[in-house]
Parts: C-alpha cells; sequence; structure tokens
RNA sequence: GGCGACGUAGCCAAGUGGUAAGGCAGGGCUCUGCAAAAGCCCCAUUCGGCAGUUCGAAUCUGCCCGUCGCCUCCA
C-alpha cells in the first residue's frame, strides 16, 4: 500500500504520487514574522517536517520550499509603534523563529524565499494578470478580478454568492467587486515600497509571493508541483486566492496535485492566534518543557484534527517520553551485549511504515515505536535497537547522546553552588565555588546523617537540594543523584 | 446565515462494522528510616442524545443537542 493523504483539493484520502518519478517538490506556507510565533505555527512545521522526512525515508528526493512574508501590513504598523524600520521587526521575529524550529528539531527547508527578494517575478505575476484581464489598477493598488476565475472556491468548498453576501469592502479601498483582493499596494507616505512602472511605488499584497516564488523555484513550466502545505486557516483566502493568481497562467493547472492543511492548535478551547493574543511566545514553552515532549504530544493527535492543548497532556507527554528514554537506554545495554547482525528494514520498520502510509497517522507509528522499546529481551535487542532509532529519527524525535547518559552525567546548574550555601546555610560549604564539589560534599553531609540515623537531618538536606534542582534517590548502594529542571 | 471539523473515563487521546489501545491524574500493594524512583494490580458493561440499517454499530444512515474553526489578518 503507497502512501496515502488527505487532500483538500479533492476532499479524500489519495494514493500519492509525484509528478516526477522519485522526485517530489513541497510548498509550504511559512511565516508572516509580524509577531512572535507560537505553538499553533510549531504544530503545523513539525508536522511537515515529519512528512518531509517520511518521503525522504521513503527514496524520494525532496524540494522543501517555505517561504517567509517579511512584508505585510501587521509588521509596519509594529515598526511604526516602536520607532524601529519593519526589517528589524521581521528579522528579529523570524531569527527567534528559526531558533525554536532547531530547537524542535525541525529540519531546515531546502529554500526559505523571502517575498521581498521576489519582487521582479511578482511584477512579472501582476502584469501577466493585467494583460489576462485577471486584474485591474485601481486609485489605491492593483487588485484580482475574482468574478473572472470560474474555479474561484473550489477549493475551500464556497460559492461566489455566498461569500459575497457576507463580505464587505473597507473604507478607503477602491476595489471593483467585494471580493475582490489586493495583488499590489500603492505606498502612503512613510511606507516601505517597492517601485512597479508605469502602475506606481507600493508593496505586494498577501498571497501573491506565494504564487510567484512556487511558480519561480518549483514550476517554472507552470505545470504545477506535488504539494502545497500550511495550517487549515490558511484554506481560505490564502490558498484559494493563490490558485486564482496562480492558475490563469499555468501551461497545466492544477497548481499543486496534493493540498495538506494541518490542524488548527487551540489553547483554552479558543484558537490559538495572534489576534486573539491568547498564546504563549513559542520561545517560552520551549523554555517550560523538553521540546521533544512537545513533538511527542503532537505525534499524539492526527496532523489535520483540532486539537486542545493543556499543561496536563504536556505533563503526560513528558512523562511517556523520560519512559521511552529509559527504555532506550535500557535496550542500549542489552544490545551492547547482544550478538547478532543487523539487517535493513524489520518488524517495526514495516509497522511504522504501514502506520505513515495510512496518512501520516503519527500516533499509530508511535504506538508501536513506544512498544518496540518497551521490549527489553537480549534476543533481536540489536536489531530493535537500530531499527527504534532509525524510527525515532523519522518521527524527528532523534535519540541523542542525553538518552544514553545517566542522569547523573548531564550538567550541573552553573550556580549550584551559591544556592547551596543559600539553601543549607552551613559552614563546610564556604569557600566551595565548583558546582560538583559542593554537590558531592552536601551528599556526603547528608549521607553521614544518615549513618548516624538523624533523619530530621537527612531530610532537611534532601529538601534543600531539591529546591536546588536536584533530586535525590536512594537506594541499596547509597544514593543517586540528577539533575530536575 | 453559508461551509467544514469534532463530541470516547477527571484530563489528553487511539480505534471508523466484530464486541473499548495507551498515557497523565487517582487508588492499592511491593521496596524504603521516611520519601522518591521502579515494579505489579485496580480504574469506561460503554463511546453527546434519540431513532434506524445490521446477526453484530463508538464505527453506517437520519434527526437533535453541544463545542470549535473558516467565511476579516492568521500555521
Amino acid at each position: 500500500m503507497p502512501l496515502q493523504l488527505y487532500n483538500t483539493r479533492t476532499r479524500r484520502v489519495e494514493p500519492f504520487q509525484p509528478r516526477r518519478d522519485g522526485r517530489v517538490s513541497i510548498y509550504v506556507c511559512g511565516l508572516t514574522p509580524s509577531a512572535q510565533a507560537h505553538l499553533g505555527h510549531a504544530r503545523s512545521f513539525l508536522f511537515f517536517d515529519i512528512l518531509r522526512r517520511y518521503l525522504t525515508f521513503s527514496g524520494y528526493e525532496v524540494t522543501y520550499v517555505q517561504n517567509v512574508t517579511d512584508i505585510d501590513d501587521r509588521s509596519i504598523a509594529a515598526a511604526h509603534r516602536l520607532g524601529v524600520s519593519w526589517r528589524e521587526i521581521v528579522d528579529g521575529y523570524y531569527a527567534e523563529f528559526k531558533r525554536s524550529m532547531q530547537r524542535l528539531g525541525v529540519r531546515e527547508p531546502d529554500k526559505e524565499p523571502y517575498a521581498t527578494e521576489f519582487i521582479p517575478q511578482i511584477r512579472e505575476t501582476i502584469v501577466a494578470l493585467i494583460e489576462r484581464g485577471y486584474a485591474y489598477v485601481a486609485s489605491d493598488g492593483i487588485y484580482y478580478r475574482v468574478g473572472k476565475f470560474e474555479r474561484y472556491g473550489a477549493l475551500s468548498n464556497r460559492n461566489i454568492a455566498e461569500l459575497e453576501a457576507g463580505a464587505r469592502i473597507e473604507i478607503d479601498e477602491a476595489k471593483e467587486e467585494p471580493l475582490d483582493f489586493a495583488l499590489w499596494k500603492f505606498a502612503k507616505p512613510g511606507e516601505p515600497h517597492w517601485p512597479f512602472e508605469p502602475y506606481g511605488d507600493g508593496r505586494p499584497g498577501w498571497h501573491i509571493e506565494c504564487s510567484a516564488m512556487s511558480h519561480a523555484l518549483l514550476d517554472p513550466e507552470g505545470t504545477g508541483f506535488d504539494i502545497h502545505g500550511g495550517g487549515a486557516d490558511l484554506i481560505f483566502p490564502h490558498h484559494e486566492n493563490e490558485i486564482a493568481q496562480s492558475e490563469p497562467l499555468m501551461a497545466r493547472p492544477p497548481m499543486a496535485n496534493f493540498w495538506l492543511h494541518g490542524g488548527l492548535l487551540l489553547f483554552d478551547n479558543r484558537k490559538m492566534s495572534k489576534s486573539l493574543g491568547n498564546f504563549e511566545p513559542l520561545c517560552d514553552v520551549l523554555d517550560r518543557y523538553d521540546p521533544q515532549a512537545i513533538r511527542l504530544l503532537f505525534l499524539r493527535t492526527g496532523y489535520g484534527k483540532v486539537m486542545n492543548f493543556t499543561d496536563e497532556a504536556m505533563a503526560g507527554a513528558e512523562a511517556t517520553l523520560e519512559r521511552l528514554r529509559r527504555d532506550y537506554r535500557a535496550l542500549h545495554a542489552v544490545a551492547g551485549s547482544a550478538n547478532g547482525s543487523v539487517r535493513e528494514g524489520g518488524a517495526l520498520t514495516a509497522r511504522v511504515v504501514a502506520a505513515l502510509d495510512d496518512d501520516m497517522n503519527t500516533a499509530a507509528a508511535l504506538r508501536e515505536v513506544l512498544a518496540a522499546a518497551g521490549n527489553a529481551e537480549a534476543e533481536g535487542a540489536a536489531q530493535r535497537l537500530a531499527e527504534l532509532r532509525n524510527a525515532l529519527t523519522l518521527l524527528g524525535i532523534e535519540p541523542d547522546e542525553r538518552w544514553l547518559a545517566e542522569p547523573e552525567a548531564l550538567p550541573l546548574p552553573s550556580d549550584l553552588a551559591a544556592a547551596l550555601r543559600r539553601e543549607i546555610g552551613e559552614p563546610w560549604l564556604d569557600g566551595i565555588e565548583d558546582a560538583r564539589a559542593a554537590l558531592e560534599r552536601a551528599i556526603a553531609e547528608r549521607l553521614a546523617a544518615r549513618a548516624g540515623k538523624d533523619w530530621a537531618r537527612s531530610d532537611r538536606l534532601r529538601d534543600a537540594l531539591l529546591r536546588c534542582g536536584i533530586e535525590l534517590q536512594d537506594g541499596k548502594e547509597g544514593s543517586v543523584w540528577s539533575v530536575v529542571r
């Protein structure tokens, strides 16, 4: 059974078939960095990262393009508000987004085109649309004539008449029909602008950059590319408008064979959204939770489903991740002493592949991975470990050094010595600046207290250590410690 | 109002015709000076409601109720 994907365009699950054998072209609508990225963005890009990993794993040569809409009304507004240039706003937020993606293990796109780097191609596209009667020049900009494109509404399953009933013309817009949308906005004083002879200086409207850039980078012949992705909130109007802009100029539509949309993330049962203001910046969430746990949480829900984010669910994902790491470590230990050759593709790989072939059922894939990790039998351990590592990498939860390190081997908080002095306040810590030395001294003190059955002092020291981020666990062979976050 | 998605235990969630995965939380036990960790066990006669199709339904059909999304900037 080949890969099956839900295609928004046909509203059906269909077998995935690339246009050219062995090659897959993907265009995903990226970020508009006019504000901080949030977890909802992460969910979407995390999904496309896994899709890309899987296609690559399946032997395709994948070209993944994810654009940056680096010019829009909100970044201009934010720049005015803060008294800086829009470029600073956009670069700042985008750099933060990139750092967050890196922490989440999202691989860099093959190409990250900026809208402002494609102004010539955007102008060309607009000129072509004007020449064919799909666009017209108005007093404040150049607009797309929606009524001219008969398939308008096909992607989002809407009809123009109904849309018009609910649409409104903004006060200073001079467009012919309410549904018409801006391809180019003439610059008002103080706004960033690019030349466009003979029409007038200005900036591209939202939507047009994706038509121009996907054409330039993935589909120069105008015969379409394989997969176009984005969040479900982009289906209308953004993707509908992209199609309207692109397809009249193509030699052979459709613009993209497969349209894939990631389900939205709710927070407090409301859509996580810049405009609603109900979100925590992604970089802050990543400080609070292990990025791999966030990834694992998202894997447990179908990519296209609406998902509600809660701290409770997050705690569950962290617990699952910890167990997975422990199981992995145990399996690694067993496999190290076990002999047996590792062959390509085995039972686990086959199960994971079957799961992902089923419209990227990451929940089922994860289930297989967790079950395999939990099997600590020596028989076939090396094989299982190898497959497990591959499957985890496929899902983007890559086992790194931390997975194999004993908890005690992890780095200590840099301010541990000072923290211990503050919490314990006993003279034997004076002058010890080294974190490890201070920790070892404190543990030795506690062991002495335990040996003397001074349980009160023993518990006091254990509590103090915990407040400093060190958890002690007493076993038969003495105490082991680990760093808690 | 139009279009769409969803409603499974306290929470998250898988399962889409064959008799309810898993995790978290909660409870019990073992271990322990006490904890923690770990291990074992328990925790939905039932899948929003009501009809219907079927030998059989959480899964299919119809109606109803509820939540959310898109229809305006949004991943």
